[in-house]
RNA sequence: GGCCCAUUCGUCUAGUGGCCUAGGACACUGCCCUCUCACGGCGGCGGCACGGGUUCGAAUCCCGUAUGGGCCUCCA
């Protein structure tokens, strides 16, 4: 991955790296993370923290230490020169330039695409190392593909033409090439690259919004793969079993935001309520909200069902730690409520449930007339969890005072 | 401009010459369920970019056009 100048993960790239991940988990392979880096600043550094700590999150990891590819530019520089001994390559100001073959084809069996072919002539001698003695990043990237043994190239499709250049230099130095697989992009609303003004695009804003991690993963798994033509939720293990390049397709694919959210509500409701109260609270503390740890797991029961990400949360339940301000809608509903509820004893929602039907009854209304101002008395808003579990939640004292306050 | 690539419902996709009257999912929408919202159930709308071939037969193969994208840097 390359390193981001904004210390921030492109969703874009991490779909990628995702590929690469299932790819290696499936056939046991390894995955190496490879930051592309250039310098070595304190941006950078930061920025390496951020992509790890983002691709933890959401459930992908990798074998050995992180690399960076300004590590081998000493072993680069001394393949170059190599080029130069063997008249691969030449100097041209100072830099030294890599000498293509001047005829035929280069061409390769890209294992997302098929069959790919340039034409040598039509290829540019590109500077591999700078005036400077700075390698650059088509000189590295193959020669960091050797030291590190890799067999398999699954990156984006915006590398298509660096290949025939890398092909050409891996065989300039006897290697044997690695299989290619250039993965489809993956576009906004609009057909161009995917960026902020589509939405949300890094890792960190997702989690922010409180999508789930292997919804998430399964979500982008599904953007350029499928599995067949009708399995759509698949756990990360799933994904693992059932991952292959050749289901890859080739055209780009647009970030449907709509439907990440669906799928991350078949997540958040299919979770065992431990679980999610765990991974409510966690997000809560990311979130700087302090509520009381009993009240919110407490609420998990009420919610789960409703919510499609965990950013909606807060508005759902604002009313059980927040003081609610009266509303003069119905005042005569309200105070009828008082008195039908004022003998419910024990306070539960069963209880409840049976005094205000039976309320609903006496006054010759609908339940929902009836429901509706006791609602907004008691949540401050039309649309809530349910009443009844609600005002059981709430407690009897601050549920007759709200009502009353509203009578 | 040159090279490379892509093109199936609005979106993600299934489809590798006959199983396609093109299947599924999201979105949208009608009805049902219902204390609001949501969930769930049953329906609906909606697509092979276009033009030529090849073939008994094409979404599937070939050619062209159009559109979109990528790359063309001593960037990664």
């Amino acid at each position: 991955m390359a390193p981001s100048p904004t210390g921030f993960l492109h969703i874009g790239g991490v779909r990628t790296f995702l590929f690469n991940w299932l790819f290696a988990r499936q056939v046991g392979g390894e995955c190496l993370l490879r930051i592309e880096n250039t310098d070595t600043s304190r941006e950078v550094a930061e920025s390496v923290e951020q992509i790890q700590e983002s691709l933890r999150w959401l459930g992908i990891d990798w074998d050995g230490p992180v690399k960076f590819q300004l590590d081998t530019a000493d072993t680069a520089r001394e393949l170059a020169q190599q080029l130069l001994r063997d008249g691969h390559a030449y100097e041209d100001d100072g830099a030294i330039r890599f000498r293509q073959p001047k005829e035929g084809v280069v061409s390769w069996e890209d294992a997302v695409r098929g069959h790919i072919e340039f034409q040598n002539d039509l290829l540019p001698d590109l500077v591999i190392v700078r005036g400077d003695g700075r390698p650059t990043y088509n000189f590295v990237s193959p020669v960091d593909d050797i030291t590190d043994g890799i067999t398999h190239v699954i990156r984006g499709e915006d590398h298509v033409s660096n290949t025939p250049s890398q092909i050409n230099i891996l065989r300039a130095l006897g290697a044997e090439l690695p299989v290619y697989a250039h993965v489809p992009n993956i576009n906004g609303h609009d057909g161009k690259k995917l960026s902020k003004r589509h939405g949300a695009v890094s890792v960190d804003v997702f989690r922010a919004d409180g999508y789930y991690p292997a919804a998430l993963m399964n979500f982008l798994a599904l953007l350029g793969w499928s599995y067949d033509d009708h399995t759509t939720v698949m756990s990360p293990q799933e994904l693992v079993e059932r991952f292959s390049l050749d289901r890859v397709g080739a055209s780009p694919s647009t970030f449907d935001y709509a439907k990440l959210d669906w799928l991350n509500g078949v997540y958040l409701r299919d979770l065992d309520p431990q679980e999610y109260a765990r991974f409510l609270l966690v997000w809560l503390g990311e979130q700087g909200i302090d509520w009381p740890e009993e009240t919110v797991r407490a609420t998990v029961p009420l919610i789960q069902e409703k919510l499609e990400k965990l950013s909606q949360y807060p508005d759902y339940v604002r009313f059980l730690f927040e003081p609610v301000a009266p509303t003069t809608e119905d005042p005569a509903t309200c105070a009828a409520a008082v008195e039908a509820l004022t003998p419910v004893d024990p306070w539960e929602h069963a209880s409840i449930e049976t005094a205000l039907r039976n309320l609903a009854e006496r006054l010759g209304q609908k339940p929902r007339q009836t429901f509706g101002p006791i609602r907004l008395a008691i949540t401050g808003a039309k649309v809530s969890p349910g009443l009844f579990e609600s005002l059981e939640l709430l407690g009897k004292p601050e549920s007759l005072a709200r009502l009353a306050a509203s009578s």
